[in-house]
DNA sequence: CAGTAATCGTTTGCCAAGCTAACTACCACC
DNA sequence: GGTGGTAGTTAGCTTGGCAAACGATTACTG
């Protein structure tokens, strides 16, 4: 628990790297055999949210650099799962788009995706799970450039 | 959203994992350059805790199978910067321990290591800093499988 | 309007982190 | 003293991530 009136920034920048690197670890560890992989469904999850993206839009969503993203949606294109229009004005860019079955495979999986970390919240307490679900949107700013 | 009073845990792991997800690629890409990885710094920070610590008690620690656990302390020993004793008792186990050039390293970057990190929490508000705090405590017990 | 500068995306090449499966070496136990 | 379990490594593979360099296209500017 934090002391009354004062969270030390570094101390909380430590304790909170180390959750969240094992966090994620147990996350990216928990995934359905086989499947999307974590940084695959979250970028179908993207698509699905915006409709279309480019990949840089994509990239910058993601927080990933350019090189990465085109790697993404190789294998998110390889199985048919995301499709590249040209774009209408910008020879440059592309537009990717989630194919029909993009889009069944992403609601397939939305259920089950983040099954393991949804049972242990379940045994949380009511105020911890508020705690949580606090800490999630300001992590989402913090994260946010 | 969730009603007023009760947050919906499945909804919560969505958020969560895409907090944890985007701020951890965050930290990862803010490393210091060429130097240690997150992955070898949080290996080489248990063993500080813990004094030494056998490869499979790291991987443990880590959250991490025991081949990967492998290959970062060979990475590790390259740079001279942990060293492997024999167990006093248990010919099958090993002692691994941070060398003195280890400890240096560990001190001369435990420092800088959040320095990113920090900067953000900073400008965030205190009670929002205990939201921090609070929650990284329990995603560390959410972790701890 | 021609030439230069900026932008977008990909390619290339590299390395770290992760896993499973299989193997070796050792301990423990009956 | 063999048999089964445990610790760790090796081998082999995939993904994710980066920077640097490059081609194509757009935008600016003189």
């Amino acid at each position: 628990m934090a002391e009354r009136g004062t969270v030390d920034p570094r101390e909380l920048a430590v304790a909170l790297r180390d959750a969240i690197t094992r966090l994620n670890r147990r996350v990216r560890q928990a995934r359905p055999v086989g499947d999307l992989t974590v940084a695959q469904l979250s970028a179908l999850t993207s698509l699905e949210l915006a409709g279309t993206l480019t990949p840089g839009e994509l990239a910058d969503q993601e927080r990933v650099r350019p090189p990465t993203m085109t790697k993404i949606i190789a294998r998110l294109a390889e199985r048919d799962l995301v499709e590249r229009r040209p774009h209408p004005t910008d020879g440059r860019q592309a537009i990717i788009a989630a194919t029909a079955e993009g889009r069944a495979v992403y609601a397939r999986f939305a259920q089950v995706r983040d099954e393991w970390l949804t049972g242990r919240l379940v045994e949380l307490t009511e105020g911890e799970r508020e705690t949580l679900g606090a800490a999630a949107a300001i992590l989402r700013r913090v994260a946010r450039d």
